[in-house]
Parts: structure tokens; sequence; C-alpha cells
DNA sequence: TATTTATATCGTAATATTGCAATATACATA
DNA sequence: TATGTATATTGCAATATTACGATATAAATA
């Protein structure tokens, strides 16, 4: 076994599950929140900000670009990466709604 | 290598990144899902839910529990999780931040 | 055109995750 | 006390992820 057996779940359970799994890992978050923080679409910046070595961060850009979460386009020599909106929004209106649902029912059993 | 390394990052890049991914994975998804549906905290109930085997989906309550998302209390026989608030404030939290610091700037470069 | 610069891909080693059968544990009840 | 019921743990096979050196690709520039 070891392969996730994804025809148990909804589409929408699945689709979830690969935008939050591409955010959990801290290389991930900290790309994400360099690409906020600076005020323009930074390339290979992000190479010289987080100690990993080239192809590792080339290759967490792949995951978090196949994952939606940020977009890339060729500006000559470089690569121009910024976030991809639809995604964050996903997830956070999927949290949004865990914390209604919370709020309404109070079975504080555990 | 295969290892995540941890002292790259922040305490709070790692902490988010150990609950994003206990949540990247469609069956705890479904789990979760399922605890916010049921209006009681149930234990073996997701046994007969998701069509998983046993020792697997006691894995993942595991891994949910370990991460801060549930909460376990014994309940003579049987066991009650149920959904621990915290953690998900975190998540909603951090994606409301990432949302507001998107309408800021509007820098579609890409 | 040769060289530099920026990024991606390949190949691979180390480690982690997923899933389950078998088994253990612990409470409940006959 | 013996048996059933609910959950956890162990051990293991299959697969995925993380990280990087070596190398490829493609545009920029000398």
């Amino acid at each position: 076994m070891g392969a996730t057996k994804t025809d148990l779940y909804t589409e929408q359970q699945n689709k979830l599950a690969i935008l939050l799994k591409a955010l959990g890992h801290p290389a991930r978050i900290a790309i994400i929140e360099y690409l906020l923080k600076v005020n323009s679409c930074i390339s290979g910046a992000i190479v010289n900000e987080l100690a990993l070595a080239q192809p590792t961060i080339s290759q967490h850009l792949k995951e978090l670009k196949n994952a939606g979460l940020i977009k890339g386009s060729v500006e000559g020599n470089t690569i121009c990466y910024c976030i991809n909106e639809t995604g964050f929004e996903k997830m956070k209106g999927f949290f949004e709604n865990i914390s209604m649902h919370i709020e309404k029912k109070n079975t504080n059993c555990c």
C-alpha cells in the first residue's frame, strides 16, 4: 500500500486535501509568505531567502503550482511566480465554514 | 535526506505546517467533516462511515490528535473524539491574514 | 558564437506515509 | 472468571516525499 485511496472520498475532499497538503510543508509556507511580503513577483530571490538548494526550491515551487497555489510566468531569463488567489479562497472558505459549524454546536463532551 | 529540515524555518511556520499536513489527507478531512456533522461525539462509528480498516482509522485519529485537531476522552468501553477548536482557529486566522494581504497588493504580474 | 545566468529535470539516497493483518489491551457483561 | 466488544499497537509491504548533485535548457550578454 502506501498510496492514498482517493476513490473512497468525494471530489471536494480530495481537492481540498491536495491544497492543504501542498501547504503542509514549512518551506512552502515560507515561500508563500515571502511572495506576499515582497511587493513584486520575485523568482530566484527565493533561493537566496530559503537556505535550500536550488533544485529543492524548484521542486517545491512546482508542487505549489500543481496544487494551484501559485502561478508562474516567464519573464525573459527569469521566471515570475506569484500567488494564485483561488486556491487560498477555497481553503479560507473551508475553515470559515468549520468555524461556523463549531460555534453552532456546543457539545463539549471532550 | 527525505526528512524535512525544520531548523530552517520559524516555529510558527513549522507549527502551521504540522496542522495543514494533518488535514492534507482526504480521510482526515472526512473524519473532521463527520465529527462536525453528527451531533455528538461518536467514536467507532467512523469505522463504519469510512470504508477503511479499523487500524488505519485509528492511525488517522492519532495523527489528528497529535496535531491538536481533535480531542479524545475515554467513555467506558468506547472513546469519544471531538473537534479541538484551537487548531482550526489558527488555520482560519492564517488564511484570513493571507486574504487580507492579497487584497492590499494588486501586483497581478502573472 | 562562447559564456554567463536562471531555472528545470534526472537520478538517487534517506526518510515518511498509507494501509492492513495480526495481535494486544481494556472495559463490559454473561 | 470467561467471553464479547471497542480501540490501540506492532510489524510490514507498497508507495510518496524530501533533498540534492549532476546535468540540461534557454535566454542574456560579452
